[in-house]
DNA sequence: CACGTTGGTTTCATGATGAAACCAATACGC
DNA sequence: GCGTATTGGTTTCATCATGAAACCAACGTG
């Protein structure tokens, strides 16, 4: 069968993998933040299957993720850069690599660090914070329906609140809303 | 042909990809963040099909994000709960959950809001930092070959460093290091 | 010890991925 | 202008992953 839709779903996050969430997507994403900006690069770098990455690139590009351009040079020269879209993702991929720095190493320590060009320094490990700078673990913090949630997805919150240490979760979030 | 493996990448975004970046893996930690547990509630509440959702936690069990335990009730009662290397996950669904608010939103806003238990309010916005404070774009930091760097690795950089601004990347960073 | 509940596995149809071959647009040498 | 190298693809085919539904097994309960 197809492939399910994650783009349907009343959660940012499935809507969200909708957009990057395939296969070789965030690496394309990585290769991109690291400067690499011509087909063949991409193809190199990554080690991709030419179709793949054709394929891939034009979605990014579809959903405004990366944007194509013209280059001068040899050949049919092109150019994928990010978006401002796609720079937005910048917080996603250090949050990943800074877990698999930790939790995926290479022998020897992480592949590659990432230093603020200003100070010189390795950056902050990223960390979800309060409003006010503490931080906060998934334990400190409660999910509640949003403005954007639809009637599965209060029920599911509501049930949720009822069952609380009990068992389980409640109704559903998929297929809640139509797509934006 | 068989789905390449991106374990063996000298990239940490890779490696944790090849933990976590299948598809339907990271809605399954999403609902473990929400707090499921049970196999039938992941089910219905994902709305994804039995063996795949068996297969998937199955793998994270193996992977040490989750871990399976019995619980008491009716039925063979099972329990999957995030282990320490599950819930260090919680950065990275966040800053996934914030893109998808701004760039693939629900129509209404966000689907669902994440308050502080403490304060009461919304979680501040995810910002990569420098460690004095300061919020880093993409632009303003610099990608470095860290000590777990292999030679095509560091060889890439050298080459991006040599062709600054004047064309692509360099070698690879893919197959540069046997898995940990 | 029959029965419902829970948590699977098996089977089969179909889509996604990977490798290599093939094709097209552009700049450049001449 | 014309052939050719470079770049960026598309096509083809074999194999793997996904989805749906049917089937099966462990456990607790009455």
């Amino acid at each position: 069968m197809k492939r399910k839709t994650f783009g349907r779903m009343n959660c940012s996050i499935a809507r969200a993998l909708e957009l990057v969430g395939e296969w070789w997507t965030m690496l394309i994403l990585r290769e991109a933040f690291l400067g690499t900006r011509r087909f063949q690069d991409f193809q190199r770098n990554l080690g991709i299957a030419r179709n793949i990455l054709s394929a891939r690139l034009k979605k990014l590009v579809a959903r405004g993720i990366l944007q194509r351009s013209a280059a001068r040079g040899g050949g049919r020269r092109l150019e994928y850069r990010l978006t401002e879209k796609g720079r937005a993702f910048f917080p996603v991929l250090m949050a990943l690599m800074q877990w698999g720095d930790r939790f995926a190493a290479c022998a020897g320590g992480p592949p590659v660090r990432v230093v603020d060009r200003v100070a010189g320094e390795p950056i902050a490990e990223l960390n979800v914070l309060a409003r006010d700078g503490r931080v906060l673990s998934a334990a400190d913090v409660r999910m509640v329906p949003g403005p954007g949630a639809g009637a599965l997805t209060r029920a599911r919150f509501r049930r949720a609140q009822a069952v609380k240490a009990s068992g389980g979760g409640g109704e559903s979030l998929h297929e809640d809303r139509s797509p934006a």
